[in-house]
DNA sequence: AGTAGTTATAGTCAGATTGACTAGAACTAA
DNA sequence: TTAGTTCTAGTCAATCTGACTATAACTACT
């Protein structure tokens, strides 16, 4: 389950998208799926994530964190399946060249249609978990890149959160936070006062003792 | 992973208490372990943790959820083991008759010795999620009887966040939560003025679609 | 060159929340 | 009757939040 940043179609502000992949065996042949595969004997949890996420769509996240697991009866119609699902972010950069094909696309996560098994619910959980761990823990900085603007976190923010924040609240509030730092560089190429960029400078979300479940 | 309050043997407050059982085979035969046991094909994790927690230890839950899927490859010596790990929550009146024998005993949260497999690491993760939601949701109250003072209130959280919380300012902030109702009655037997009994109104910690990771 | 348009950034102000504290109320035990 | 206990309501200052104002610094246009 992946999230990055793209620029949406119209307004070119950023959105949330996501890469699925289409189903090309039954059940739900032809339908688009969540990416994933089996977990082999050698390998833990979060490699067998990291791995499936580098095959299907050759992306590198930037944060991976398991999600939930689901085990209900009948996810899928042929079997039983107990599916342990993590979720990922990726940075803008890595989401621009990643592999996009016939049976790889990327969706805008606000506008999915009916997927293959309980993906639409899993979905849904992972959005719901991403706005909350962005409410409190320091998690938007994942989907940007190095350097940002704080005008750049707020879109991050309206974005996943969608609804427009006041932008010199937010403004106080981001620079609050301990782990923001300021450098002397500044975005130029606006066609206005140029911004000032500052870095993340927080730990890296992959690390495995990664305790920010809430 | 089971918690419930019981008194503290010297000073009589309540404290976390734990059951664990105790491994009759190898690996780790004679160590104390949490409850536990495989998932069949005609049940889902949920269920399948409930079923675990009644047979080992004859305790209903007033309040199930799942913590995390544990998958290390070596957690266990002798062959890969993932355990999808469930928490839960009792009420004195359900831990007071909870079956305890050779193999299976309480043992207080804070007061643990080495445990088989990784079952520290996963009690302090339970432990730091325990905390975590009691700080945010309203989840004290189950572990709790159906009406309750708000000094037992505070009590609970007191053993939990284990710290002490000014009684005047907790009530404030009780109170102000919509799903605590007053009751007209008042608790008898104590030494001092009579403390008014509240109860817990909001939902019953065990629906499926439990939507409180946070 | 000058002016309009845009976003960046700092600051003010009222309302809500929080932590520390005071004081009276209502019971029991001596 | 009094001392001891907890319950309960309230005050007050400090902090945080949301709404808002004003200036700064750039580009684009005339």
């Amino acid at each position: 389950m992946i999230f990055a940043l793209r620029p949406s179609e119209r307004s070119g502000r950023p959105t949330l998208w996501i890469p699925l992949v289409r189903r090309i065996r039954e059940p739900f042949k032809g339908m688009w799926a969540l990416p994933g595969g089996p977990l082999t004997h050698s390998e833990s949890l979060q490699d067998a994530a990291s791995r499936n996420l580098q095959e299907t769509t050759g992306l590198a996240p930037s944060y991976l964190e398991q999600l939930y697991a689901f085990g209900g009866l009948h996810r899928s119609p042929t079997q039983r399946v107990v599916s342990i699902v993590y979720w990922a972010l990726v940075q803008p950069t890595e989401a621009a060249l990643a592999d996009e094909s016939e049976n790889v696309r990327w969706f805008r996560a606000d506008r999915l249609g009916e997927l293959a098994f309980d993906h639409n619910a899993i979905i849904d959980y992972a959005l719901w978990r991403l706005r909350n761990k962005m409410a409190y823990g320091s998690i938007a900085y994942h989907l940007l890149g190095e350097y940002f603007t704080l005008a750049q976190v707020r879109e991050v923010y309206e974005a996943v959160l969608d609804r427009e924040l006041d932008p010199a609240n937010f403004r106080r509030q981001v620079k609050a936070t301990p782990e923001i730092e300021e450098t002397d560089q500044y975005l130029q190429g606006g066609k206005h006062r140029p911004p000032r960029l500052y870095r993340f400078t927080g730990r890296p979300g992959l690390d495995p003792d990664n305790r920010s479940t809430p």
